[in-house]
DNA sequence: TGCATGACCAGAC
DNA sequence: CGTCTGGCCATGC
């Protein structure tokens, strides 16, 4: 476990349920720019249910990548259990999901 | 210590 | 849109 792990599963902690991050978001929001260091941090997922990193999407809206039991559909499953509408692989008004750290609400 | 890869991102064609 | 390239930081060997 390293500590740049721990930061990503802290940030992770902090997603509300019903709502999605991006790796960037989470890169920002740890003060670096490298969101492939997060995906990697993530990608291990040494905590898989400890942690919602189901929750965690790229900046495209698109599903990304999960190496949970049961991969990419089960990711998909958990956030439409969320309440999160995903079609065509893609979440649905993904930029109204979307959750920003150090955000109040960006409930509209 | 140095090299190669990764649950990505943004720009260019 | 789809496809390709460069870049970024951390990790593993």
């Amino acid at each position: 476990m390293t500590p740049f792990q721990e930061e990503v599963y802290r940030a992770l902690n902090l997603i509300p349920k019903g709502r999605v991050t991006t790796y960037g978001a989470i890169a920002s929001y740890l003060g670096t720019k490298a969101v492939r260091a997060v995906g990697t941090a993530v990608g291990k997922n040494p905590n898989a249910p400890k942690v919602p990193c189901h929750r965690v999407v790229p900046s495209t809206g698109k599903i990304g990548n999960y190496s949970g039991e049961g991969g990419v559909p089960t990711k998909i499953r958990l956030l439409k259990e969320e309440g999160i509408p995903f079609i065509n692989g893609k979440v649905f008004d993904f930029e109204k999901y979307l959750f920003v750290f150090n955000s109040i609400d960006s409930d509209v």
